[in-house]
DNA sequence: CGATCAGTTCGGCCGCCGCCGAAGCATCCC
DNA sequence: GGGATGCTTCGGCGGCGGCCGAACTGATCG
């Protein structure tokens, strides 16, 4: 009963829109600056500010002082879970024609909390379901054993993902794809591991990623996909420069 | 960007404490009236009548008409599912002390959606864990082969689980607890078979369970677990001529 | 057919909450 | 120290939305 009245309340914090967006600008699980995130949900600082202070007191969003910036994030997992599944409803509930414009970046690859997601998460699932490394169902899925010997080869510590009491392997249904991608600790694990390689890498503050030449070819051959849907790489040296 | 916009509408439909009422008394999956509704919402008619409303137009209740009634379910599982997630937000989030009176007979068993929780849940998932039957992660599980003939004898169906496309096996962090029960179509299925066999029954409306008396022992011999925690199974005699 | 009951619709009241301007603190830089 | 910049607090305005009383619809029953 009183269970309600919680779940209320955490429901009306993510039910304000500047709320929602600044939730989902945190949803890559990186640490935005209070600035930042008034810009993202379009508000102004005094109202993010205020915002921000009633996620953090809910314990939604953690705060890190680094000299006159204050970096937020998401209190956890949990939080990211929770606006999947809100995200989810969305997505069943309200199938209306996708008008909205979706960034070209973003569909090819995005960081969604701490895996891949976009065409390339999709590809890499595919391809992993393919080869019969790993297994889906509507909610869950697992590693099989040729699984296991692919991730050691490609230098992904599973033990440590097992290890970490995170469910292994976990579909995810793509928010621009509508397909699967995969998630859960394998699927934060394989991120890891590709931008620990350099075969992927951030850009410049979005949830985007670039497909760096060197990962083009090597995705392309360990993981036996073809990457040929997405836009060609960007200028690797142009984007160095700038950075 | 207007995915953000959506997911406040519908977070902000869950975050009015009579509408989360509502949901959370629909959460054990059956059909209620209004009125029943109204009462369990603490609101008047008229009010709950605007509330389910919303709630329908936004797709996260159906309704259907029976005579002068009109019953109101969950849309689907997914709308349970992102209650459950929220629900883990406020456990982990609000980790007050529990001061909340919780009815012992929710303690001891209860559905879930479609499975059993309580004390009950927790105790049959320690047996099958303990036994080896099923294994379980942080948010995913499997189900071992010893588990696939075990569950085969209780004459509970995996494959046609198997074949619903759900995920075959899940922790849920239970509500009253604070530790995993089964979930997904296996807990399903077992919820499905123990009620068939007459092992568990529904009390009069409420998403509370009653062990029955054949159940008790039925229940410690096939699971392998001792149910003595529970409170001893109420008088079946009254409840028959009750019901 | 009137009476009753379940449920919804309408209308108006009221309070909460999101919003921004202005001011108040910190921190950093010259 | 002075003056930027980043962020928060305060205060008052305005509107959305939840609430209930009253009236309406439609089904059931004698």
């Amino acid at each position: 009963m009183s269970e309600a009245l919680d779940m209320a309340t955490v429901a009306a914090l993510v039910g304000d829109p500047a709320r929602a967006n600044i939730l989902c600008a945190l949803l890559d699980g990186r640490s935005l600056t209070a600035g930042e995130l008034a810009y993202a949900a379009h508000v102004s600082p005094q109202t993010a500010s205020g915002h921000l202070g009633k996620l953090a007191n809910a314990r939604l969003i953690d705060v890190t002082q680094q000299g006159r910036h204050r970096y937020y994030r998401l209190a956890g997992r949990h939080v990211a879970a929770m606006m999947e599944s809100i995200s989810q409803v969305v997505a069943v509930a309200q199938p209306r024609i996708r008008a909205v414009r979706i960034s070209e970046d973003m569909r090819n690859a995005r960081m969604c909390y701490d895996h891949i997601a976009g065409r390339l998460g999709v590809t890499l699932a595919d391809a992993l379901r393919e080869n019969h490394h790993v297994e889906f169902a509507d909610d869950g899925g697992l590693v099989t054993p040729s699984g296991e010997t692919f991730f050691a080869k490609l230098g992904i510590d599973l033990d440590g993902a097992r290890q970490s009491r995170r469910v292994f392997c976990r579909p995810c249904l793509d928010w621009s794809e509508r397909r699967p991608h995969l998630a859960g600790a394998v699927g934060a694990a394989i991120a890891r591991r590709l931008t620990e390689l350099h075969w992927i890498a951030r850009k410049r503050d979005g949830r985007a990623l670039t497909i760096t030449p060197i990962g083009w070819s090597a995705i392309e051959r360990s993981f036996g996909c073809s990457l040929h849907d997405h836009t060609v790489p960007a200028r690797p040296a142009l984007r160095v420069v700038a950075g």
